[in-house]
DNA sequence: AAAAACAACATGAAATTTCATATATTTTCT
DNA sequence: AGAAAATATATGAAATTTCATGTTGTTTTT
């Protein structure tokens, strides 16, 4: 019996470890998975990072900075200046709180909402294109699986 | 029988957009998961990108920049000023190819290399960690299953 | 009712990232 | 072989991001 040699590049058996390595999993599908759709949303003339506060406010109508920049995964010195932006840019206003003169919530305009509306709907045609690339795996039920994976993180 | 009236916020029963939609779940499990051990990254001396070269080396030994950034899910022109920095720092060094000048290895020095086993056990004992608070869920099977997805979005 | 602690947002300055494009080298095509 | 296309990396310049900290306003303590 012939006994294979390894190959230099892989003798030691040793496993790889990125491949296989939950938090390289989960950015590298986050990112791949979106890549597609973050293509649409720059054609819409938006940033990543602006589309994310845009989908938030079209759940929400007004939103502090802080739960924006909480909600977005950005941190909130950031979120003031991506702010500031979309204001220039007529997609958000800002205004103040009656009673905490801290607060300041931010909200779409019409033009903002017409744009979130529109986006929305394609992120919703998009999911269901991938889901159902993804209909016939496991991965059909990823996204029980990631809302429990989230409550979990979230709960610690 | 007395009805309950809708608070204002949710009278239209609109069903939330972001919390239920893949792109985001996937996005926020990622940077959740994340967050723990990138505080340890950092204290070890490296930012995230960093880190995520030093791993793809601790696999392969040696990596083009090219293969780096695509591994790393960065950019091109970004990995090659990581490279730059983390050769001055003494963590990684650069080699010309033999046969193709235009190509540059990246290779873990011994420094680097401590710094990746080191990181690389953390990261599993991280991993560890947090699978098993997952255990009881669907989301114990989160990792075949994302490899799954990985699989599918790479074949398009 | 001060003082102290906390919370929300803003901002300067350094560092990083992006985008477009340049340079050098190899491959492919005709 | 020569031209054209493709590949690998580098780089200038503008824009964004980060980090630490400042400011203002509110809540909690004592």
């Amino acid at each position: 019996m012939i006994l294979k040699t390894d190959s230099p590049q892989n003798s030691g058996h040793k496993a790889k470890f990125v491949n296989n390595y939950l938090l390289y999993l989960l950015a590298a599908a986050s990112e791949k998975a979106s890549g597609q759709f973050h293509a649409k949303v720059r054609k819409a003339g938006l940033r990543v990072p602006e589309w994310r506060v845009v989908a938030c406010l079209y759940d929400s109508d007004k939103m502090m900075i802080t739960e924006l920049a909480e909600l977005s995964l950005m941190e909130q010195s950031r979120m003031t200046r991506i702010i500031a932006q979309m204001v220039k840019r007529g997609i958000v206003k800002r205004a103040n709180d009656g009673t905490d003169r801290r607060r300041v919530w931010v909200q779409l305009t019409p033009d903002g909402m017409a744009l979130a509306q529109t986006l929305v709907a394609d992120a919703k045609a998009h999911e269901r294109a991938l889901l159902s690339e993804l209909a016939d795996t496991d991965a059909a039920r990823i996204k029980i699986m990631l809302q429990a994976v989230l409550k979990r993180l979230d709960q610690r």
